[in-house]
DNA sequence: GCATCCAATTTTGCATACAATATATTTACG
DNA sequence: CGTAAATATATTGTATGCAAAATTGGATGC
């Protein structure tokens, strides 16, 4: 999801670099590294079967999104998010999710409204039975698709960059504060009822105010749980 | 102002890589190389005094960015930008002025707000004298005054990195096009009301159809004049 | 005179090598 | 026995080397 939505903004057939970039991307973002670790160079090396050069270009480039931070002449460590960082990047991530309501309305067809109201059925399926791995899943289907329906690279790029960094938290969260869950179902049935009506101004202050509970939520289990400080070595 | 706030986001002391990847991105962004131009490894190898290594590196982060493109075994290119391309970047960008906007009023300081003032004052000036080039400064100085008054790193960075990509153009597009700069002027006023005010919601919708309406002056402006077709080799 | 094919050169991408720095281990000393 | 200096080891950052691919220039054929 994430590679496609990048594939769209390099206008390029595929390249090697872009796939280790995505390939390690997702082996920190799936948590095979803990936060705080440092970055075994080596290690990923042998596993990529790659040497050192394109495994650190892949470096600096999730160092520059955020994922990994840089300390000179001391490696890569796997960033550890504070709750100030998850609220920061959840702002960023709701005024794109604004723009997406607001845009998606004009330029989503009939059939991509069709696509997500069923996604969204689905949901409320796994919303009544509790099967919450999968309600989440959607629940990120959903929005990316509302995302997507724009048809701007550059959106989806951004909105699939920032999310990978929150995406494990997000779930957590979702698994941990029940009681949020209901909320969160009535706000998407509003964020359906706006996109039937293509209700642009609507729909992106809905989304974006959606956005800005899922923080709290977010923030909330954070505190509770401070997520896994594992070792930061 | 871009390598600055692109620090707070990584926190580690200045490194010589992060500063190469400035280096190369304001040589890239001031035009130095023509759109659609070859970048020249080896020349800039010998301009910045290091090797291929650290070089190549920096171009990745950049071509992450959207600055330049790389085709395999074929070297990295200065990306064009098409006036889809641009649209794309200025949505992306009116929706991080939402949240700027929005946000902004919730956590500015009176001294902020102040300083923002005398800005503005400043530029209107500027307007009534017709000197465009300070005119278009002060103007971009706002903007990032009050998206860094938010107070979020994350915002600040993105807000600064996509703005590179399309600073060349906006300036262009406010001397071209004169009748325009009345509208933004009085934009700016609203703007100004509703920071003074604090009302967020209206802060935060004024900022986003602000943005949208500058996009649609610089897209006029490169129909009428196509962006340096400078041989793209 | 123009297009096409082939060799020479350049450029790219990755691996490796090497100096500088940080970390770990050992050893000396209080 | 604990602490600190000193050495050894590993890791980092950058430069260089080499094979593969692309670009260039020129020769050949039409």
């Amino acid at each position: 999801m994430l590679a496609s939505a990048l594939r769209l903004v390099d206008t390029e057939p595929p390249s090697l670099h872009a796939d280790i970039v995505n390939q390690l991307r997702d082996f920190i973002v799936e948590g095979h590294l803990a936060p705080g670790m440092r970055v075994p160079e080596r290690e990923l090396c042998e596993k990529f079967d790659i040497s050192r050069t394109p495994l650190r270009e892949a470096l600096k480039v999730l160092a520059a999104e955020g994922l990994i931070e840089l300390l000179p002449n001391r490696g890569a460590r796997v960033r550890q998010f504070s709750e100030a960082d998850i609220r920061n990047l959840f702002e960023v991530i709701s005024g794109l999710d604004f723009v997406a309501g607001r845009m998606a309305c004009t330029r989503i067809t009939d059939a991509g409204i069709a696509e997500i109201e069923a996604m969204h059925l689905e949901m409320y399926t796994c919303y009544l039975r509790r099967e919450l791995t999968d309600y989440f899943r959607i629940n990120q289907k959903i929005h990316q698709a509302i995302v997507d329906a724009v048809g701007n690279p550059v959106l989806s790029a951004n909105y699939a960059k920032l999310n990978a960094v929150v995406r494990r938290l997000r779930y957590a969260a979702n698994l941990v504060r029940r009681d949020r869950l209901g909320d969160a179902m009535r706000e998407h049935e509003q964020i359906m009822d706006a996109l039937r009506r293509r209700a642009g101004d609507e729909l992106g202050l809905l989304m974006f105010e959606h956005m800005q509970r899922k923080c709290e939520a977010v923030c909330e289990h954070v505190q509770e749980q401070p997520e896994a400080r594992q070792r930061p070595e």
